[in-house]
DNA sequence: CCTATTTGACCTTC
DNA sequence: GAAGGTCAAATAGG
């Protein structure tokens, strides 16, 4: 197994999905705004209504559509269930956090487990028998059970470095009921193991990986290298995608955004930038970067003041990316 | 020979 | 007692 390769979710649900909780996220900030000035006018407390009105349709559109890509996610991809690390949350809990606490499906004589599954995603397999994706570690198989109710058996699998470095994480895995070829991977603890060799050997090369980023990341220019990364690649617990780790030397001007999620400000010109995968950064010329990057024509540019360029990464956490922008 | 996988037995939890 | 999770001896493969 593990000969496997991640197949892309196609990223236009995904993005619709992303552009209606965008809509939501800007009416609960208007719905917050107003609610102050609510106690004061009766126009507000009618403006509030109609916003409250406008969040639940739009979360009811959304939630619709995620529930009717996972129905027809035959054969597709990745779908990464509220997995994501309390520390990466912005704290609105997720419609769909009830799936993470459930691993594979809902069984009311299933016994209870300590809280602490780490992940909860579902991959699919090229080729259809082989096992899923490569998350990027080794695992080594130490069971496997039938499970009541489901038509393939579960594998248990630990960390390869469980004896020689004392690593805990393990992994379950499963072939879905609907399509053998796509399996539900439920990951248990943290690696701590340092990565072996033949891990790091597995490092794809900085081309290569600049343009997996690229097709993982929707990425528009603006005037004065205005851009704008959304991550839309499927990913692994190990390697989300992270639209900029750091930017070196430090921003000259950091900008407070008007969006809280956002992060934008004056890079100094010329400038490193390390973006990439979590455990593969890749650091670059920012300017490279951004060309490598780059999927949408750019706009004319007016003359900026050669000595700094302007940039902007949209910042999704809940869709996984580790950090937008590290401000000094 | 070494390492990984398989598989029945055993353990834990409900 | 049932179901899920883990252990460890037997086995397979390089």
């Amino acid at each position: 197994m593990e000969g496997g390769v991640v197949q892309g979710n196609g990223g236009g649900r995904s993005m619709q999905v992303v552009a209606e909780l965008g809509r939501v996220l800007e009416l609960v900030r208007q719905l917050e705004m107003h609610m102050h000035a609510a106690s004061q006018s009766s126009s507000s407390v009618e403006l509030c209504r109609g916003l409250v009105a406008q969040i639940i349709a739009l979360t009811d559109r959304s939630i619709g559509m995620v529930m009717s890509s996972s129905a027809a996610a035959a054969g597709a991809a990745v779908e990464h269930f509220a997995d994501t690390p309390p520390a990466l949350l912005s704290g609105t809990p997720s419609p769909l956090s009830d799936v993470s606490d459930q691993p594979f499906r809902t069984n009311p004589k299933k016994r209870k487990t300590t809280a602490r599954w780490t992940s909860h995603m579902r991959v699919s397999a090229t080729g259809g028998t082989e096992g899923p994706i490569d998350d990027g570690h080794s695992w080594r198989k130490y069971g496997q059970k039938d499970i009541l109710g489901a038509k393939h058996p579960r594998g248990y699998y630990r960390c390869t470095h469980r004896n020689s470095q004392g690593c805990t994480a393990t992994k379950q895995v499963q072939r879905t009921d609907d399509n053998p070829s796509v399996f539900d991977v439920v990951y248990h603890g943290e690696h701590t193991c340092r990565p072996a060799a033949a891990a790091a050997a597995k490092r794809p090369h900085a081309q290569t990986l600049l343009q997996s980023l690229s097709a993982g990341l929707t990425v528009h220019t603006d005037n004065n290298f205005l851009t704008t990364a959304v991550a839309t690649a499927p990913r692994t617990p190990e390697n989300r995608p992270v639209a900029v780790q750091s930017v070196s030397p430090s921003l000259a001007s950091p900008v407070a955004s008007p969006v809280a999620s956002d992060s934008y400000g004056l890079a100094p010109s010329p400038c490193q930038v390390t973006v990439g995968y979590r455990d593969w950064p890749y650091t670059g010329d920012l300017q490279e970067v951004v060309s490598a990057l780059v999927t949408a024509p750019a706009e004319p540019e007016p003359a900026i003041d050669p000595d700094f360029m302007r940039y902007y990464f949209e910042f999704d956490p809940t869709f996984g990316m580790d950090q937008a922008i590290l401000f000094p």
